[in-house]
DNA sequence: GACTAACCGAGACGGTACGTCTAGTCTTTTC
DNA sequence: GAAAAGACTAGACGTACCGTCTCGGTTAGTC
């Protein structure tokens, strides 16, 4: 996505081309998957020029992701999380949501697709964390730290730690296809990453009603 | 590396030709990436013809998948994860040794051209779980298990879960390249993960012991 | 025409796929002409890939002169130019021939194709005439030398020199499309070139017999 | 360089770009040869929008074809070829002056690139005879015409035939980088066109006289 | 000890796709 | 309205690999 500021002379970019170019890109690989995506098939698919792609993306993996990013409803600044004041409840409704996309078998292999074109390329994954992982990122941020306030949550733990504690098992789970992704599955890791795996301190809410009322002895 | 029984007559496989390939191969991905490995480069820098290659493994993948499992030390029946009775130290002990390996250039692209190809491949990835993640996996779980047997976890959770919510956070931290991939970050995750993030029981010890005291009146 | 030995291993190159590629080029260039000829075109249309065009052949050049030569009867050793005793008619009947070669398009576009690439190119030009040009010139320059024995040619005039002299204008109409390029003009060429362009000593035989005999007065 | 009627309205053709393109042109031809001369790099180099080459020429060839043109000398109606009244020096003295011209690398290239575009075009072939050959053809036939009438030449040779049987072997020679393309050898074949290559009226003067001498015993 | 099956290096082969270059056309702005 | 700039579709360039197929030669075993 080329921000590039509009020369003063000379035709001007055609918008449509490039959606055309992008929707068919995410097609393309949701359909064949980003190995066996061709910068000529999307070109031949779009009724695009090669050249036309090649002048705009310098690769595979920056398509692809251009593809992904306007797919994605995308988190602008003024998203939110759901914030009902039950914080487990509402981090299990994001992650439940994640692995129902997960269950489309087109944004599936696109999001792989993706993917593997990130796991190699260090360039395109720094970008992809700019524009996507970041954003939605500062939004759990964000709903993290006000149940923080709430004293919901460690007011000592780092948020990012707090994050990835929460959505990587689910994100490892898709990559590796392995472990159930399942809403139930979510709501587990939600539950044990907010209470932790200690046996001593167990999970139900009442143990620590009674660790609260304890001193009331 | 398709174990296949050997034929009654005929010239036998030349293992010094099949350890050949494999070493080339990983190579080759740790430094050229998987997606600009190929079957010729391989085949070429091993001295080796391609139909010698093409014969004993059907692609790129299982080519990969075999390189690394050579090269890996390989988890036998026999092994076990340290087990000195202090589960968050033993834990972060492997931690700690995952994240030195990622530091490792050679290790680090191989890992990530084999994690690209499984990512879009359902059969490799199943490959991949049956050959490296489970034998893994299940080392983890006995550890973790005797960690329940002794009530330092709680009783009632999968240990698969259990698994996920520890070692997740780093491969992610790993593959989106991402967040700090230190040794403390490590630490970091094992504690929260063992103890939770919910902010009513503070993560330091220290409460904790004096829980266990309460009863003593 | 690489007539490389063979090297002492690996597969051998198909005689079938040469021939199927040089036949296929003259149709092309005889059809579309040289510059309108494309390695992918040729490739396509002999059922080849093109790669199989390139490794044998450097360039359109290359391949275009190997594909005229295969289709010329070509000038062997022991071949010669015919010899009735009487020069002129002899070589009127050569350019003759030549002139009605000219006439048939698929051969006269073949060559024109052979001439484009060759006129921008020493290296073709080189092998051009190693291969083509002086072999047919050594077959006139016997018969003109045999003519020199017979006391029917100037013994100090330079071969080459009375080669060219007949043969280069009718090439000239060719290339240029001007002049008349029929049978009758290159009676006319040899004629002028055996007895030459001066007044003083006029072409036709009885003039000469008469002017011999004039002195008897 | 169609020579479109001037329309009535609107900016006229600058004649300062149509000389720059020219220029360029020829200097590229000159440098690259016909076949890489692409009209992008005339363009490009001339500082010029390539609408602007599309807008007056056709392809290619017709601006080669200028190109040259504008480079020439060019031979208006006044031009006349040298006569000192000895023809076999005149006609010497511009083949000399040919040679000479194909000696410059950049009038070589550049000839050798309008040739290549002829031989395979008919129509831009028509166009170099009319503006570039056939003005040089008229200059050599009034040349021949003068010396007929002086009876110097055989007054039945057709004058068309005449030149050619004198320019021609030089052309030849120069297409095929063939034969020695020198002042001597020029002059030589001046010599023989003009005397003829038949042994029984040989060229050297004297022999002519002892025929005629002869019968005066 | 001959026979034979499979392995192996080499490399030709029909193909696909690469990323670049150019052809011509079209659009926009400037002069 | 000419000209410069440059986007656009189309398609060839020459290269790299794909996966398959000989080819000659080399090992093992079995007969």
């Amino acid at each position: 996505m080329p921000t590039a500021q509009q020369p003063s002379t000379g035709r001007r970019r055609n918008p449509a081309t490039r959606a055309a170019i992008l929707a068919t890109a995410f097609d393309v690989v949701a359909e064949l998957g980003y190995a066996r995506l061709t910068i000529e098939k999307v070109a031949a698919r779009a009724g695009v020029g090669k050249q036309t792609i090649y002048r705009w993306w310098p690769n595979k993996g920056t398509l692809v992701l251009d593809a992904v990013l306007e797919r994605s409803v995308g988190a602008d600044e003024s998203a939110e999380l759901p914030d009902t004041g039950d914080l487990e409840a509402d981090l299990a409704h994001v992650l439940v949501a994640t692995v129902e996309e997960f269950a489309d078998p087109a944004f599936d292999r696109a999001l792989r697709g993706l993917t593997a074109a990130i796991i190699e390329d260090p360039e395109l994954s720094e970008a992809y964390r700019e524009r996507l992982d970041e954003p939605m990122r500062e939004l759990k941020k964000r709903r993290l730290r006000r149940a923080q306030e709430a004293g919901q949550l460690d007011p000592d733990v780092d948020l990012d730690l707090a994050v990835d504690l929460i959505f990587a098992p689910v994100t490892r789970r898709w990559t590796e296809r392995s472990g159930d992704l399942t809403p139930d599955g979510a709501r587990a890791i939600v539950r044990h990453a907010l209470r932790g795996l200690s046996g001593a301190a167990p999970s139900p809410p009442r143990p620590r009603r009674r660790r609260t009322a304890g001193p009331a002895h």
